[in-house]
Formats: structure tokens, C-alpha cells, sequence
DNA sequence: AACAAATAATTAAATGACCATTTAATTTTA
DNA sequence: TAAAATTAAATGGTCATTTAATTATTTGTT
């Protein structure tokens, strides 16, 4: 009586398969076999979990998404003041589990396949609209003035993408750990800028 | 005795409508008849001018280089200070030639198949490489210490990456004249907290 | 100007890969 | 033995690229 069963196993790989191959091939040169050579399956195998290839992408995409939300509540819990809260919301974007090499590649492309896949672009939307959400609401306690709050929010927002593309782009390893001090060196200039 | 044939005028068509091309349907959707008929030709004659699909992605990414330098060096001619050359940096990659909805797409598409493809990338490196070279020269007057100078530095390029996937990603129309408003604002913020 | 070559530009159609998806089994597991 | 998992092979479609012509444009000559 287990409760895992074969279906959930073959779910779980072949989205970890699907990370892997999008980091190594790009967006536009992974294909089915490929992903499935991975687990060593077949491509049609893939079709028999997820119906097509959109489904696999927008089901990896969901994966990140799950494993962001799932490091923002862990930091949010322990967080008591609001600008602890909105260090979770830095340490949960560069956290070892997500601020991975092999992610990194993947949300960039996810970024720039998105506008062009009605799946991929709503899960994209969901996710942009969250994060702001996170950050304004943090922000709130710590500058009244909106102007100045909307311009922090947006330069850290800009901020924290731009190290991702970064990253995926210069082939160096991630530094999850350097990352997130630049992040927060970044936001202490921008915050002791704003409450001068 | 003309200087202008008819090689030259259908080059610069075709890359013209390959950034149209790449922002409307996307790098991994995109066809070469779509380009093509773009400019009412058909595939057979990109290929007569261009040889291959990736030469003309080069060739197209190579044009956008040619815009960001031409504004750049605009700028230089006219700055005399180093915060007016870093202000012009930041002008010239939000010039109006260079910051449109069009071209955010296309750039945030160059940026995530460039790992993975050859020509693609040695481009990438280069353009990367120039702008932080550019900015690092400006930096060096304003700020002595060397860490500083390049947190202040890293902030900004990534800032400003992070800047262009946003309009992309939003699907707003471009607005040039505002992103430089905020990235010089940025800018401010950083350098006043570091020299204080 | 006129007029042939010669050269450049253009394309319709053919070629050959590649790949997602389907089908029709077969094997494995429950 | 029924249901689930798996796959080899078939299908059909899409494309980049090539080929073999045809049509425009230059060029050199008288």
C-alpha cells in the first residue's frame, strides 16, 4: 500500500529531466527523446504522462514556481518585522534550491518563451504578479510614501531578474550564498537612500 | 553611380524584418518564409543573401551592437565629465533608436539562445563585455575604492538587464524616456550612498 | 543609343531531416 | 486476469537548404 505510485515517480523525473535537458540543449533545440533518453524512457512515453510537449513545459514551469513559493512561506514564517520579511523574499529568490545553474538557464528561457505560449505566459504572469505583491506588501510598513516605495520595489524587482540573466549567461556557477549579500547590500543603499 | 546595391538595400530589409519577425512570433517559432514575406520575398532568397538561418540571427544581432555602439559614442562626443559619460551609458542604452517593444523582445530572445549557439554567444561575450568596460572606465573617477566601484557597477548592469526583460515580459509599449528617468534616479541613489 | 553578353536577383519545386504525436502492440505490475 | 506502463514503428507535418530554372539588371562594345 504505497502512496507513491509509478505515475507520480515518472511525473517527478521527468520534470527534473526536462530542467536538466532545457539547460543543457535551449528551448528550441530539446526534443522529446532527448528528455526521455534522460530517465532512459522514450519519447512516447513522455506523451503517455503528459499528452504534449507544451503540458511537459508549463508542468516544469509550475515545478519552479512550487519550489519558490515553498522557500518564500518556510523564510516568512520566521520573519517578525517587516524588513526580515522582505530579506526572506530576497533569501527565497537566491535560495540553494532555486538559485541553481540549471535553473537559472530555465527561467530565462521560460522569460523569453513565455509572451509566445498562452500556457507558459500565464504561469508567468501569476508568478511576476506574486513576487511584486510579496515585495510591495513588505515595503509598506517600511515607506509610507508610495512613490518612492513603487520605485524601490521596481529597481529591486529589475535587479533581482537582471542577476538571473547574469547568471545563466556568464556560464560561472551560481553563488546562491553571494548573491543574496549583493541583494541585500543592494537593498540596505537603496532603503538608508530613501529614509535620508 | 550609385554606392547604394541592391545586396545592401535587401540586407538591411531583411534584418529590419527579422527583428519585426523574432518580436512577433518568438526565436523558436519563427520561419524563414515568415521573414521573408515580410518584405514579400520568399525563403529561398534569405538564404541567397544570408547562407544560413544563423548567419542571419548574427548578422541581426550584430545590427543591434551597431545601434547601442552609434548611440554610445554620440553620448561620449558630447559628455566632459565622468557622470556625464555615465549618464550618457545610460542614455545610449535607453535611447529611443534602441529601447522599443520590438527590440526588448528580440534582445531578451538573443539573450537566452546564446548559450547555445556558437556565433550567438561571441557576440554576447562582446557586447557584455564592452558595456561593463564602459561603465567601469566612468566609475573609476567617481568612486576610488575598487569594491564599491564594482558592486555599484554590478547593480547597474543588472539592473538594467532586468529593466529590459520587464518591458519585454509586460508586453507594455517601450517608454525610453522613462527608463532613463528611473535608471538615472538608481544611479543617483547609489552613488550619493556610497560617497556617504 | 542600342544591343548583346554577362552577371545578379529571384523563385517554384524538390530534397532530406527532424520531430511531435498516434497506433498497435507487448511487457510489467497489481 | 485486468489495468497500467512501455515502446517500436508508423504517420504526418514543418522547415531549412538545394537545385534548376527564369527574370532583371549591369556592363562593355559599337
Amino acid at each position: 500500500m504505497k502512496p507513491v505510485r509509478i505515475r507520480d515517480i515518472r511525473h517527478a523525473e521527468l520534470i527534473e529531466a526536462t530542467v536538466f535537458a532545457l539547460h543543457k540543449q535551449g528551448f528550441h533545440k530539446v526534443t522529446l527523446s532527448q528528455i526521455a533518453k534522460e530517465i532512459g524512457a522514450t519519447a512516447a512515453s513522455v506523451n503517455y504522462y503528459f499528452g504534449t510537449k507544451d503540458h511537459l513545459l508549463e508542468a516544469t514551469m509550475r515545478h519552479l514556481m512550487r519550489i519558490l513559493q515553498g522557500e518564500m512561506q518556510q523564510g516568512y514564517a520566521q520573519a517578525r518585522t517587516p524588513r526580515q520579511r522582505l530579506d526572506a523574499v530576497i533569501a527565497a529568490n537566491f535560495s540553494d534550491a532555486l538559485f541553481t545553474t540549471e535553473q537559472c538557464s530555465v527561467w530565462v528561457q521560460f522569460w523569453s518563451a513565455a509572451p509566445y505560449a498562452e500556457g507558459l505566459s500565464r504561469l508567468q504572469n501569476i508568478n511576476r504578479a506574486r513576487v511584486a505583491s510579496n515585495m510591495g506588501a513588505c515595503l509598506r510598513e517600511l515607506i509610507p510614501d508610495e512613490a518612492a516605495r513603487e520605485t524601490v520595489r521596481g529597481v529591486m524587482q529589475s535587479y533581482l531578474d537582471g542577476v538571473w540573466i547574469e547568471t545563466a549567461q556568464s556560464g560561472r556557477k551560481a553563488n546562491a550564498a553571494l548573491a543574496r549579500n549583493d541583494a541585500i547590500m543592494t537593498l540596505d543603499m537603496l532603503l538608508r537612500q530613501v529614509n535620508a
